[in-house]
DNA sequence: GGATCCTTCTTCTTCTTC
């Protein structure tokens, strides 16, 4: 019985009409519909990212308890009703197809004259209109699937950890990644790379960092000409805001770019969720920014790792960038949509 | 001064047989 149901969660995930995003991830990882024994991770430089995979396994949770399994199953029978549910359309189309590019400002090649990069700082206050963040509206949109893993492996790390100790692992990881964001924004203002600094003037870096920061080295040298940094973008018409991580040339490319700190190796892009759509949000609030003078078409999703081992670059082509702007309009239209039947409906239930 | 905001992360079959 429990493999039954099981496997027919399983095809609910896969069925590509499972959401909109599961369809873009699809689209764009295409490791993921290879023959099933065909392994994503297969191609992995496996002796390189050794030290990684071998903390990752080592804290891996172990197998599940029936008390677990229990309440995993009661989980799993939601989904699956769901999935028989009324077919949604196989691929989802925005309401209204807002243009990622403006058309006011024409693509740049050359740089401005000035090489400060710009931060412009959020200003939340005298607004009263609610403009609701690119993080917020990716949180709120997530497909029950998503929802069913995160509590899942939530559960399970509680169940191992315990309530306070899971608490501080989470606030850990929150750290961590702050100060690796604050590491790399220093790098990147100073205007020093790893390749054109003096070796005897490299920062030190907390400890913390300082195995991310050897794992992004070879990617900073490829970056250039830093335009923006932890800078306010708003989609005035869209309505909606949030604060990209870094514009800049990357192997001569300019892009938005973002830094992920991962315990985890991240070799496809499959493999790091909202992040596409998140970084398509930002490019796309910025495009149609007049704080921005300039249009960006291309992102990056830079994943560090803890023990130093190569990050992971990802790009995401203007084509790429594009597809994951659809999936943007659908999670904001979703958004938009939720807040006013919440609105129209008080006694409606919060899920 | 306190509250809130934007971020920072976390998920993807699963272990048996060669």
């Amino acid at each position: 019985m429990f493999i039954l149901k099981r496997v027919l969660f399983v095809g609910g995930i896969i069925a590509p009409q499972s959401t909109s995003l599961t369809v873009s991830h699809f689209s764009a990882c295409h490791c993921l519909t290879s023959p099933k024994r065909h392994s994503p991770y297969s191609s992995v430089d496996s002796e390189r990212y050794s030290s990684l995979v071998k903390s990752v396994m080592s804290s891996r949770v172990s197998s599940q308890t029936p008390e677990t399994l229990q309440v995993e199953d009661e989980h799993i029978y939601g989904p699956v009703v769901k999935a028989q549910m009324p077919t949604q359309t196989q691929k989802r189309v925005p309401k209204t197809l807002h243009p990622f590019l403006s058309s006011e400002w024409t693509l740049e090649t050359e740089e401005p004259e000035s090489g400060t990069p710009v931060r412009i700082l959020l200003n939340r206050g005298q607004g009263r209109s609610f403009v609701p963040s690119v993080t917020r509206v990716l949180q709120q949109t997530l497909s029950p699937e998503q929802i069913f893993y995160l509590e899942r492996w939530k559960r399970r790390m509680i169940s191992e950890l315990g309530e306070e100790g899971f608490k501080s692992y989470s606030q850990n990881l929150f750290r961590q990644g702050k100060l690796f964001h604050s590491a790399v924004e220093d790098i990147l203002t100073s205007g020093a790379t790893l390749a054109n600094s003096n070796p005897s003037e490299t920062p030190e870096y907390a400890p913390e960092v300082q195995g991310y920061m050897e794992s992004i080295s070879s990617i900073l040298e490829d970056v250039r000409a830093v335009r923006a940094i932890e800078s306010t973008v708003q989609h005035g018409p869209l309505n909606y805001l949030g604060i990209v991580d870094c514009v800049a040339r990357y192997r001569g490319v300019l892009c938005v770019i973002d830094w992920k700190t991962s315990e985890k190796p991240k070799p496809f892009l499959g493999n790091t969720y909202d992040n596409p759509v998140q970084v398509a949000a930002y490019a796309g609030a910025l495009n149609n920014d007049e704080n921005y003078k300039y249009q960006v078409e291309n992102g990056l999703i830079v994943v560090a790792y803890k023990d130093g081992s190569p990050a992971h670059a990802h790009q995401l082509n203007s084509e790429l960038m594009s597809e994951y702007w659809k999936t943007w309009l659908l999670r904001l239209e979703d958004f938009t949509e939720q807040r006013s039947s919440h609105a129209s409906s008080p006694s409606s239930e919060k899920r």
